[in-house]
DNA sequence: CTCTGTTAGTGCATCGATTTACTATCGCCA
DNA sequence: TGGCGATAGTAAATCGATGCACTAACAGAG
C-alpha cells in the first residue's frame, strides 16, 4: 500500500521507531539479536518501505543524478544515456533525463527543475563555449560535469569536462584521406559555436597543413552557410538532413570535394545519402569520413570510416567524476579529461578518382 | 543557496507562512493587493524556491512520470522518449527514464524504484505477453499504460495499452511484397515470445493466406534458431546484429527468399547488411521491409520500405492516457489503444528477379 | 557501596510546506 | 446598536524519517 510508516513497523515490533531507523540506517549493532530480528520481520511482514521525500526532506540528500544530453533520439546520445544510467544504476543512483535540444534556455531551466529537486549532481552535455548560464547554480553548491566539451577560459574552477580529443581525432580523420590521396577536402558541420565543432576544425585544418595545404584548398559547410539567419536550426535534430543539404551543395560547386569530413556519423551519413542523390557513389566516388562510431556506422552502406569515441568508458568515467564531487573526496579542481580518439577505417573512404586526384 | 525557506520569506514580506502559501497555490485572491505584492517581492528578492520533498511529503504529490523502455541506444526508444518527454514537459511533469534491457526483472526493480520515489503514473513499454511481475503495484494504485502492446488475457483492468495495429501493419509489409511478385518470404525477428512480435507474425502469416501461400512458402528466423538457448539474447541491444547473421543464413539456404521482412528498422538494416555481406543488391536481388520507420530509414541505401509508426503522436497519446488516470477523470477501462499503421515504400523493394520468380 | 563506563534503546525536535480550523476586522442593514 | 456575513490573515497540527541527547540497566573497578 505504501501507507505502511516507520512508526507501525516500530509498534509492530515493540521498539521504537528510532531502533527502526537505526536499523534501517546501518546501525544493526546497536541492538540485541534478538531485537533486530523482530524489526526485520516487522518490516518484512508489513512490507514496510521508507518514505523517500520524508527521508529526502530530512537528511537533504538524494540518490538521483540529473543527466542533460541534446537528444536522445539521437544514438550518440542515447547510447550515452543508456551507459551512463548503467554507471550510476551500479552505484546505487538513478537518472533524471532530460532532453535539451542544445537550447541554452531549456538546459538552465532543466537545470533548475533539477536543484529544485533537491538534486545536486548534473551532467551536461553542452557543447557551449560558455556555461554562463548555469554558473550560479555550480556557486551554490551543484556539483556539474561537462561532457563532449573541454575546459574553457572563464570556467567555474571546480568544473571537470569530459570530451574525446576531438583535435587529435579530426587530425586523424584528415590525415587518413590526404594519405589516401585527396587534396580537395570539406568539413561538413551545424554551427561552429561550439567547442567540439571549433576544435574538430582545428584539428582539420592542422593536419591540412602539415601537408601544405591552406584554407583555399578546403571547404567548409556549416548550417550559417545556408542563409537562413537561423544557424541553430541545425542541431541534433537533424544532423543527417544537414550533411544531406551539405552535400548536395558541395558536390554542386565547380571544384568538388573528393573528401567530406562530417561533424558527426548521423551528418555523415545524411552526406552519404546526398552523395548519392547527385548520382555519385560513397567511397568510389567521394570518401566520407564520421565522428562518434555509432551503431550503424558499420551498418552502412558503405560501412562507413570513422572516429571512435568509446562511449561506455566515457559515460563510466563521467559520473565516477560526478560522484567524486558529490561525495567531496578526492581533488576537485577543475580540468578537462581527454579521451583517446580511434579511427575505424571502413569502406567509405578510398583514394579519389584519378581525374580529380592532379587536377589540384 | 537554495536554503530559503517558506518562513524567511513570510518574515520578509510580514505575513505568515500561510499566506505564501497560500499566494504559492493559487490562491492570491484571499488577500490584498498590498500583500500579495510584498509577497511576490520578497520571493522575488530571496530567490525563493520551494522544498519539492517537503511539498511531496506532505502533499503526497509529485510531478514527475516514470518510463521504462527497453533501450535508449535503440533510436526508435530515443525517439520516443525524446518525444514523450515534450509532452509531459508540457502538462509541468517531468520524466524518470528506465532501460530495462526488457528484462522482466529490471522491470520490476526500476517499478519499485519509482514507487518509492513517490511516482504513481508510469508508461511500460513492454512487449512482454503479461505483466503479472508489476501486477502488484497496479492493485496498490499505480496508474500504468503500456506500450508497444495490446491489451492480453489477464491483463489487471485498469490498464491501457498504446500500440501500432501489428497485425494490420505486418499485413501491409507483407502484402506490399506480394504484390510485387514475391513468393518465398521470410520473417526475421528474435524471439517470439512477446506481444508485438506474434501479431506482426500473425499479419504476415495472414496476407500469404491471402494469396493462397502457405507456411511452406515461406522462412522464419527467429533468435531462438540459433540454438544458443537464450533467445533473449537478441534484443534490442542488437537488433541488427540480429538481422545481419539471420540475413546471411537464410540467403544461404537452398531455396533463399526473395523478399525479408524484419521485425523492425535496426533488425532491417542489419538485414540490408547481411545481403551485401553474401554478395547480393538490396532491393534488385532481395527486397526488405522494415517497421518503425526510424530517421535512418530514409538515409540508409538504398533507403528503407517500412512500416511507419507516428511516434510523436503515440506519444502524445501515452501521456495523456498517463494523466487521464492520474488525474482520476475519464472513463479507466482497460482497452488497448491500435494507431493506424502506414507503410513507407522506398527502394529496397522491388519486384523479384525473373529466374526466382518462376522457381516456385 | 559508590563511581565510571558501556550497552541498548528511547523521546522529541526537526526538516519545509500545506491546510484546516480559527480569529479579527470591517461593512452594512435592521 | 447589535448582529450577520464577508474578507484577510494566522496558529498549529501534520506528512514520515532521522539522529542528537538522553536514560535505564548492569558490569567491573576501587
Amino acid at each position: 500500500m505504501s501507507g505502511v510508516t516507520i512508526y507501525e513497523v516500530a509498534r509492530a515490533a515493540g521498539v521504537s521507531p528510532s531502533t527502526v531507523s537505526n536499523y534501517l540506517n546501518g546501525r544493526p549493532g546497536r541492538m540485541l539479536p534478538g531485537t533486530r530480528k523482530r524489526v526485520e520481520d516487522a518490516i518484512a511482514q508489513l512490507g514496510y518501505r521508507p518514505n523517500r521525500a520524508a527521508r529526502q526532506l530530512r537528511t537533504g540528500r538524494i540518490l538521483v543524478v540529473g543527466l542533460v544530453v541534446p537528444s536522445v533520439a539521437n544514438p550518440f546520445w542515447g547510447t550515452f544515456a543508456r551507459h551512463f544510467e548503467g554507471a550510476a544504476l551500479a552505484h546505487g543512483y538513478r537518472v533524471l533525463l532530460c532532453n535539451s535540444e542544445r537550447d541554452p534556455d531549456r538546459e538552465r531551466e532543466y537545470i533548475e527543475e533539477l536543484w529544485d529537486d533537491g538534486i545536486r549532481g548534473i551532467v551536461l552535455c553542452s557543447s557551449l563555449p560558455s556555461l554562463g548560464h548555469v554558473q550560479s547554480f555550480v556557486d551554490d553548491g551543484l556539483a556539474l560535469v561537462g561532457f563532449d566539451r573541454t575546459a574553457q577560459a572563464g570556467d567555474a574552477a571546480s568544473l571537470v569536462n569530459i570530451s574525446i580529443d576531438n583535435v587529435v581525432g579530426a587530425q586523424l580523420a584528415a590525415r587518413h584521406l590526404l594519405e589516401l590521396g585527396h587534396r580537395r577536402l570539406a568539413f561538413v558541420s551545424g554551427s561552429l559555436a561550439s567547442v567540439n565543432r571549433t576544435e574538430r576544425f582545428r584539428g582539420f585544418t592542422a593536419a591540412l597543413e602539415e601537408h601544405g595545404l591552406t584554407s583555399q584548398d578546403t571547404l567548409v559547410w556549416s548550417g550559417a552557410r545556408s542563409g537562413s539567419g537561423a544557424p541553430e536550426d541545425y542541431g541534433d535534430l537533424d544532423a543527417s538532413g544537414l550533411g544531406r543539404t551539405a552535400a548536395r551543395e558541395l558536390l554542386a560547386s565547380d571544384v568538388p570535394p573528393t573528401g567530406i569530413i562530417a561533424i558527426n556519423d548521423m551528418c555523415a551519413l545524411g552526406v552519404c545519402a546526398g552523395i548519392r542523390d547527385a548520382g555519385l557513389r560513397v567511397g568510389q566516388d567521394v570518401s566520407v569520413v564520421g565522428f562518434d562510431d555509432i551503431v550503424l556506422a558499420d551498418l552502412a552502406a558503405p560501412p562507413l570510416t570513422t572516429v571512435r569515441q568509446p562511449l561506455e568508458e566515457m559515460a563510466a568515467m563521467a559520473f565516477a567524476q560526478l560522484r567524486q564531487r558529490l561525495d567531496g573526496d578526492g581533488p576537485t579542481a577543475g580540468q578537462s579529461l581527454l579521451v583517446r580518439p580511434e579511427l575505424v577505417v571502413r569502406d567509405s573512404t578510398a583514394p579519389p578518382p584519378p581525374n580529380t586526384t592532379d587536377r589540384h
